[in-house]
DNA sequence: TCGATAGGGTTTTGTAACGCAACTTGTATG
DNA sequence: CATACAAGTTGCGTTACAAAACCCTATCGA
């Protein structure tokens, strides 16, 4: 009676899941943004039990989210680094912070908002683009097969394309 | 000892996984977009365990994310429908998605597109802008605070339409 | 009117995930 | 040597999740 898992659906968000699913995992992504690298750092900051952040830091190494380095400091010192892959998450936590700041917080409540670093302009919102970078309207969008596609293995039915 | 909640957390990351951060919750939100709408649906098409499915549903009410509405048809039927603030979520599950696509299955691998229905152009990426639309270098974010800050007021179910 | 069927759950019962505190290891400093 | 600190590990208790069984309402068919 495990949890179940979700390597097995053919889905992007089950995929992501997967990875960052686990409770506690996404913040401390968040967190590896904000420059912090320590063990100790994590701890102080989200208040998580050891054991925890332990097993999360060590399965985000095992995913290619982090990269763990030994510090040339007295003792046995560590420093966890967001990869590029790791970095590219910074869309994910953008995606929920927005729809946060929308629907949790309120206009005028924000509790951070992230800028672009020399014009100090703010992010307000994320567009989707096609790859022309043209923006395509939300709330026409609909999904299809992609070239991955394969079926799960439980459906029955009509023939594989 | 229970689970630690975030709710207490002033970010707006932790408190978007207070509402659909629970395992299989987003999946549902995604199964929703496929425009499932009754129980049994989700059940099938996720394999997940019934009493799992009735709390994340009932949570997913609760936290104004779903509407559940009585069906007209013979016997107690119900259909649960992405609100306002569950269609807005739509970008957190395409940045997952693209993610995904990108680190997890690789190009001509995806699963799944997503296309605007009249000019089927497909969504390729997803782009950071500003309050006038202008395009945010991603390489180049900070965080600062905002004017929330400071809160740590817990806020619960709907917000402001 | 009784039984069969079906949707939409609840109850029961296990196990895995989580939370906490105590302990360990390695290195440096007093 | 004793102490301190980072970075864990170990043990143990509690909670959340999984699977299956059971329940309630309603319709249909005989």
């Amino acid at each position: 009676m495990s949890r179940k898992r979700f390597e097995e659906m053919n889905c992007g968000v089950a995929q992501a899941l997967e990875q960052v699913g686990d409770w506690w995992t996404l913040l401390i992504v968040r967190d590896a943004f904000f420059d912090k690298t320590r063990f100790s750092e994590f701890q102080e900051s989200l208040g998580i039990a050891k054991n925890i952040l332990s097993d999360r830091l060590r399965k985000l190494v095992e995913n290619g989210v982090l990269e763990k380095e030994r510090l040339p400091e007295p003792g046995e010192r560590y420093a966890y680094r967001l990869t590029k892959k790791g970095r590219d998450l910074w869309i994910v936590l953008t995606a929920m912070r927005l729809w946060s700041d929308k629907w949790v917080f309120g206009d005028g409540d924000v509790p951070l908002v992230a800028r672009e670093s020399d014009s100090q302009r703010e992010v307000a919102a994320l567009l989707a683009v096609d790859d022309h970078g043209e923006p395509i309207e939300p709330s026409k969008l609909t999904w299809a097969a992609g070239p991955g596609r394969r079926r799960t293995k439980k459906r029955t039915g009509r023939a594989a394309t």
